[in-house]
RNA sequence: AGCGGGGUAGGGUAGUCAGGAAAUCCCGACGGGCUCAUAACCCGUAGAUCCAUGGUUCGAAUCCAUGCCCCGCUACCA
């Protein structure tokens, strides 16, 4: 039910601070698959998408790699295009947010809100680092959540009740870089009036079309809206119209994005950009399940007040696991698509047979080399492959070629069975399954196997040429309509196919409808192996790769290891006065000392401050005490815990910085 | 804590909205057959207390209640 607008395909922006890995792909892939399907059915959309350049971490990677932002944006978004293009993700115009169209068509929105009263100036009071110098957005904030009291991050509580934060509602802010405690700040920022949208919204989720995953989620936020503000102090971004000093937040320009590489592709196409985004139209998001909020929530708003076409579907992808394990680059959890995949010379189309394969499009996809070999090797090599190449093989030697029509047509019942798998490849993209059309096309295969078998060619050759011939037209039918099936999937390897069975074109260019026009007769060439067989030892070298990045990150997680708040709830640390300090004989660096920490028997307690503490001059003196400190004996003295003190040429106690009760906990 | 998505053979799934002979299909395991083909293909077998407990019903994977567990929003992220 291909409908007659115009229709454009979008990606989630790859964030251009780090290079591209499997759990990309887990959405890119399923959008080239739908894009090429769409082609297939006699439509013509555009896909588009580009690097998402702007934004505090980029700033801060540029920083530490002592590059210029756009330096290291640029060799990322180069990345990204030449991963995409490897991997057959076609995209129409693959731009970045950096770009002039970009940064045109961003102000041109926010200046639409403002003239349109959606956008309004606020004093709010910001996190400031004294040290650095500089006001600290989103997440150069460390401090406490205001609703819940975990700890969070500047915008979101991150630890606790997960809700968003709008600049300088984090309490107890601290510098992220350098750990100051931050200072606060007045500056007039501009939010923009999200909550004016709950109407629309509520009634626009009604009409959201796309995966359950996403507009489940989305209705029940639009039920708590609160303005967010759109401007951040930052060098690097948009400028927000009218104050040099500000930048708009990446979440505005970001899928801004989408309007503006249609228009650089519509100015390069010679197409008229307006007919996707200020007229009716289908427009496709693909996203990665972490940001449907911004897709389905702030982004809809956005182009309903600045009065552009709003989206028809959202797709959202579930999560990718490596070896069943969480996805993880720190914990070494991670499969690089060019170094780690297609430079070992594995071919692009296999992972994205594996990707579209293995699971549901919104559930959690596991990546396992195992599994991956498995699938290639029974699925791709010994049912799909093996029936194409048996097909041709015996064709080609036997006939020479795709025999002459003698009878009657092809079978009725292969064009069934055609005809059914066709049904289900397409209906597939109704909901976004793209599993049901790879389980279709091999079952189609295993179909044609079974039906090769049950006809014994090799038998008929030698008693009925004629009927062998027919035989052989019905499987040669049957491998055209898995090719064309296919080609979204796998698209190069199916195209190969295409070749193999002497067709004119291109695969890429024929219908879904051409799986059942009838095959012409031709000479073949003797067929090649379409999938070879991947072998143990490659799937061992890849496993022996992961295994070694997972130990690399253990083991440097050990060096600097974190640690959770309850961990240090495990110290039992309280302030106490030192009331006796005497040295120990035989000892010049320890002195015995007791300690009041508000318990009826002061502590005796051994510390190693004798060279830089004279014992007559410490009481009196506030300590640190470890008061759950496992009890030791030295120099033949119990020490009953362990006072604390910095490490600088000798001991420097440590202190509350004015008095307190005897006991007070530390926390 | 909240909100969302889940829990069906070793893995992946169908079925759940509209309850009906103890359950679909693919991969894997096991046995047999065949031989045109990349030791492939075909046929057959085993394997599931359908997360748990309670309820509604003649009948529950499916409906209701309660609980448990996993995942996402929520480091590094698509």
């Amino acid at each position: 039910m291909p409908p007659k607008e115009p229709v454009l395909v979008t990606c989630g922006l790859p964030y251009a601070n780090g290079k591209c890995h499997i759990g990309h792909l887990r959405t890119y892939v399923p959008a080239d698959i739908f894009v090429r399907a769409l082609r297939k059915q006699g439509q013509n959309p555009v896909f588009v998408c580009g690097s998402d350049t702007h934004g505090t971490p980029i700033v801060v990677n540029a920083e530490e790699e002592k590059v210029t932002p756009k330096e290291l944006v640029s060799k990322y978004h180069n990345h990204f295009e030449q991963v995409f293009k490897s991997m057959g993700i076609n995209f129409s115009f693959y731009g970045n947010t950096d770009s002039p169209t970009s940064h045109a068509r961003t102000t041109s929105i926010v200046e639409a809100l403002i003239a349109n009263g959606y956008v309004y100036p606020k004093t709010i009071r910001l996190a400031y680092c004294p040290k650095d110098k500089r006001f600290l957005p989103d997440r150069f904030v460390e401090g406490i959540c205001p609703y819940c009291g975990a700890s969070a991050r500047g915008d979101e509580c991150d630890q606790g009740c997960g809700k968003h934060l709008e600049p300088g509602e984090i309490k107890s802010a601290k510098c992220r870089i350098c750990g100051t405690t931050a200072e606060y700040r007045e500056q007039e920022h501009f939010f923009f009036r999200l909550s004016a949208f709950a109407g629309f919204l509520v009634d626009y989720l009604e009409t959201l079309k796309g995966t359950p995953n996403a507009i489940n989620y989305a209705k029940e936020w639009a039920k708590d809206l609160r303005d967010w503000c759109i401007t951040r102090n930052l060098e690097w971004g948009v400028r927000f119209p009218g104050h040099d000093d500000l930048v708009v937040y990446v979440w505005v320009d970001a899928p801004i994005g989408y309007i503006s590489f249609t228009e650089e592709w519509a100015a390069w196409q010679g197409e008229d950009w307006e007919k996707y985004w200020r007229r009716d139209s289908r427009i496709v998001h693909f996203i990665g399940g972490d940001i449907i909020y911004h897709h389905c929530i702030f982004w809809p708003a956005m182009l309903q007040g600045a009065g552009y076409t709003l989206p028809s579907d959202v797709v959202a992808s579930g999560m990718l696991k490596i070896e069943d394990k969480k996805f993880s680059k720190s914990r070494g959890y991670v499969v690089w698509v060019d170094e780690d995949y297609l430079a070992k010379g594995f071919h692009p189309d296999l992972l994205r047979y594996y990707l579209a394969s293995y699971t549901s499009h919104t559930k959690d996809l596991n990546f396992s080399w195992k599994v991956f070999q498995e699938k290639v090797n029974n699925e791709l090599v010994a049912v799909l492959g093996n029936f194409i190449h048996r097909t041709v093989h015996f064709a080609h030697a036997n006939f020479g070629g795709i025999p002459e029509r003698t009878g009657g047509g092809i079978d009725g019942e292969v064009i069934d069975a055609i005809t059914r798998a066709k049904a289900e490849v397409t209906s597939s993209f109704d909901e976004y399954e793209f599993k049901r059309l790879t389980d279709a096309v091999l079952a189609l295969a295993a179909w044609g196997n079974t039906y090769f078998q049950s006809k014994e060619p090799w038998q008929l050759i030698k008693k009925d040429r004629e009927q062998c011939a027919a035989v052989l037209r019905n499987c040669l039918q049957i491998s055209g309509a898995i090719a064309i099936l296919l080609e979204p999937v796998l698209p190069s390897k199916m195209e190969e196919a295409w070749g193999m069975l002497g067709q004119d074109g291109s695969v890429h260019d024929a219908l879904f409808d051409d799986a059942v026009k009838e095959i012409k007769s031709r000479a073949l060439e003797k067929p090649s192996v379409l999938f070879a067989k991947i072998e143990d030892s490659k799937i061992a070298e890849a496993e022996a790769l992961l295994s070694s990045r997972v130990k690399a990150a253990e083991s440097k997680a050990n060096k600097a290891s974190m640690i959770a708040p309850e961990d240090l709830a495990r110290l039992d640390l309280r302030v106490g006065t030192v009331i006796k300090a005497e040295p120990i004989k035989g000892s010049d660096k320890l002195l015995r000392l007791e300690v009041d920490i508000g318990e009826a028997v002061p502590r005796q307690v051994v510390a190693g401050i004798a060279k830089t503490h004279a014992s007559s001059a410490l009481p009196g003196t506030q300590v640190v005490l470890v008061a759950n400190m496992k009890p030791a004996k030295l120099f033949g003295v119990e020490s009953r815990g362990m006072v604390l003190a910095a490490d600088e040429n000798g001991a420097v106690l440590l202190n509350p910085q004015t008095p307190v009760k005897n006991g007070t906990k530390i926390k």
